[in-house]
DNA sequence: CTCATATGAGACAACTTAGTCTCACATGAG
DNA sequence: CTCATGTGAGACTAAGTTGTCTCATATGAG
């Protein structure tokens, strides 16, 4: 099943063909297990969500402090690129009933790490919490490209990500600091 | 074109009587213009990205101060957001050599803006370059989902963005500020 | 009006893919 | 060994897609 997230992740369009080669089964088989390529899709995309809420969950990240959750948040997610990145990519699952309670388990989990650093005065308070998950998903995909591409050490990429995130590219102190700059 | 364009980023494997539909056209009139299916992706995605590079031209950031150009460089994009989406999340386009060129040149252009605003010193100058190229990205793809989904107001997009960009998320100052925290 | 041109609708064949089924083979329990 | 179970290979059908073609119609120039 891993397999298969792999396979759609690398091409959302792959043929069962592809999916059943790169899982090194044989096609029949696949459809032993899955009885359609619906069902193939929804029951990885269901997997790759609770795979991530384990992660998410065995990591205990309420135990550290929010500034260093953070860190270890995103040190713990970019192993797990290829799952992200087939959900996100893969337009199906966007419109499955079936896994938006999976997947609103997993958002609030990521929420509530993300809330807690703001609300404990790591992150600013005046965005909206949409766009602060929005941007963390988005460079924790851009990290996880960078990685698989090489233009960015594994190792590095935690650390880079999480600096990106918390102060920017920008050398300057933080212009309006409080509120959105007046015009 | 332009139709073409939004109905792949819509659904990349959208069909050729999607596209049509989509356009206001028969199938057989698209038929006589784009000789395939593969012509008329390849042709989307050059016009895409000449648009794209004379949307940049046209605003001659090089006359601007580095830090306003950063900004307007937002703002003149996230207009572009569905033919950027295009150019990401369709695979057959980032395999076709017969674009490389354009792709460079629009590239290119990016790269001069932010790479002088790194040089006079607005940017940071201890991150790889190809990190800060693919954070823009991720960072423009986020604001222009955000819009259309409505978590962003769009006149707000271009500063929420810039802003982001520059000084993340965080409250503090820059930590370690000239070098990766040591370990 | 007359005619050239462009278009939409639809028929058609070739190809790909999904889903079902059968058969032969391997593996492991008894 | 014997047999049940799971697997891979392949045949087959149904459906969808692409590319080509024809024909009727609309539009605009002359």
């Amino acid at each position: 099943m891993s397999a298969a997230a792999r396979a759609f992740a690398v091409d959302p369009s792959a043929s069962l063909v592809d999916v059943a080669r790169s899982a090194g089964v044989g096609r029949a088989t696949l459809h032993r297990y899955f009885s359609s390529r619906e069902e193939l899709i929804r029951e990885a995309g269901l997997d790759s969500l609770v795979q991530l809420e384990q992660a998410l969950k065995a990591h205990r990240f309420e135990r550290l402090a929010p500034d260093v959750a953070l860190e270890s948040l995103v040190g713990a997610l970019t192993p797990w690129g290829d799952r992200l990145r087939f959900l996100l990519v893969v337009s199906e699952l966007s419109q499955e009933p079936s896994l938006k309670a999976a997947e609103a388990r997993v958002d609030e989990q990521l929420m509530r790490i993300l809330l807690r650093a703001r609300d404990e005065g790591v992150l600013r308070q005046d965005l909206p919490s949409a766009w602060l998950f929005a941007t963390f998903e988005a460079l924790l995909y851009a990290a996880w490209t960078s990685v698989a591409q090489g233009d960015l050490a594994a190792n590095d990429a935690a650390r880079t990500l999480h600096e990106t995130l918390l102060h920017g590219h920008g050398t300057g102190r933080p212009a309006g600091s409080k509120k959105a700059r007046p015009r």
